[in-house]
DNA sequence: CGTGAGTTTGACCAGATGGTCAAATCAAGA
DNA sequence: TCTTGATTTGACCATCTGGTCAAACTCACG
């Protein structure tokens, strides 16, 4: 293993090599269903020598998973309370069913975990989580004081977000199996963006 | 392997453990992160002896998915195209979250063969799926032509259906994270009823 | 009972998998 | 160029896992 000095450059490149793979790999068969050979061979690597990078496979999962949470809870870190209620959620919900377009590995992965129980993030979840959508739902209900916006449970309303936009990269096959051709966010977007603007008109 | 005769008593009480387990198991951790000896013990039996009764993981999977299917969407089958159409979907909606109460495993268990790329259920999904939604996509729409519900893409109002209620399920790790000791269903019922008479009517 | 089919099991196997290690190779600064 | 730490690898290992098999046991029924 490399000494505790700066990364060199080698380092880096390999290091990111692996992250993107085992993204594809976990995102795609979940922990227990990735193997570190598949992961070897698509970072381009061999498995010795992979693991003189990460000392073993859960470390590998664990560095992936703590690395995206922050780029995963963003959208909902920017909503921010100073801002026109309506305009800041539609944005928000904007930017989720983006994220589900753009970032379906990093769903997926989340997805996998979450739907097995999240043995290896339920800490992050009571706490971190928790934390951040309690403030949020707070932010919410305040508007909801306001008469800014509807009266609704805050929390339900958060979930009901994330079920609706992260269910386009989660269940992506079953969505383009019964679309065919067409594109799921070509529709998905409007009729999010009206369920939303009708639920939420006070 | 037993003949093909009528079922003994045995054959019948085994067959029914097994495939309980292989629900426990499966939907915990997923096909690959399933293991037989594993089934085997939740169900009480020793791995050649569960095996005498299914010819493979692969099989016991596959007979547990196929025999879910139709218990799984039959409240979509169920959808009246001759009944009140508020009336009817809002039921649907009301099925469909139940189930996600009383039946988790089920819903993990679809979730996670989905959110893996439903390697085991494709066909299924892009026929049989496919028609039924289809069908009651059309019915859907000829409310809408009425001028019973409001006017939106049929297909995403179903998706939004599946995806409000098994978020539930699927994600309850999740919900229950953030929720804390409040039940999460007692809330949701509401809320989804709220959301969508306020999305349908005209 | 006795008997044949149905059921169960311990021992076993081959391949996959996560991980180790010493030796070989490479890269960069003195 | 030489040296030293960083990097890479082939060989190897223990364990897990899906699956097999012949032998033993049990049950229902004539």
């Amino acid at each position: 293993m490399p000494k505790d000095r700066a990364p060199t450059r080698i380092q880096k490149k390999n290091r990111a090599a692996i992250l993107e793979a085992a993204l594809n790999v976990f995102s795609a068969h979940g922990f227990r269903g990735a193997t570190v050979d598949q992961i070897a061979a698509e970072a381009g690597l061999s498995k010795p020598n992979l693991l003189y990078y990460f000392p073993s496979k859960e470390a590998i999962h664990t560095a992936l998973l703590s690395g995206l949470l922050d780029t995963w809870l963003a959208p909902l870190h920017d909503l921010d309370e100073n801002g026109e209620p309506m305009e800041e959620i539609l944005s928000y919900i904007t930017r989720k069913l983006q994220m589900s377009r753009e970032l379906p590995r990093e769903s997926r992965l989340f997805a996998n975990e979450l739907v097995q129980g999240a043995p290896r993030i339920h800490d992050a979840l009571s706490n971190d989580l928790k934390a951040l959508v309690d403030q949020k739902a707070a932010v919410l209900t305040h508007w909801m004081d306001q008469g800014k916006i509807a009266r609704l449970h805050p929390h339900h309303l958060i979930f009901s977000i994330w079920a609706l936009t992260q269910h386009y990269a989660d269940f992506d096959v079953q969505v383009r199996a019964i679309l065919g051709d067409e594109d799921p966010f070509e529709g998905a977007a409007p009729f999010i963006d009206t369920l939303y603007r009708k639920l939420l008109t006070p």
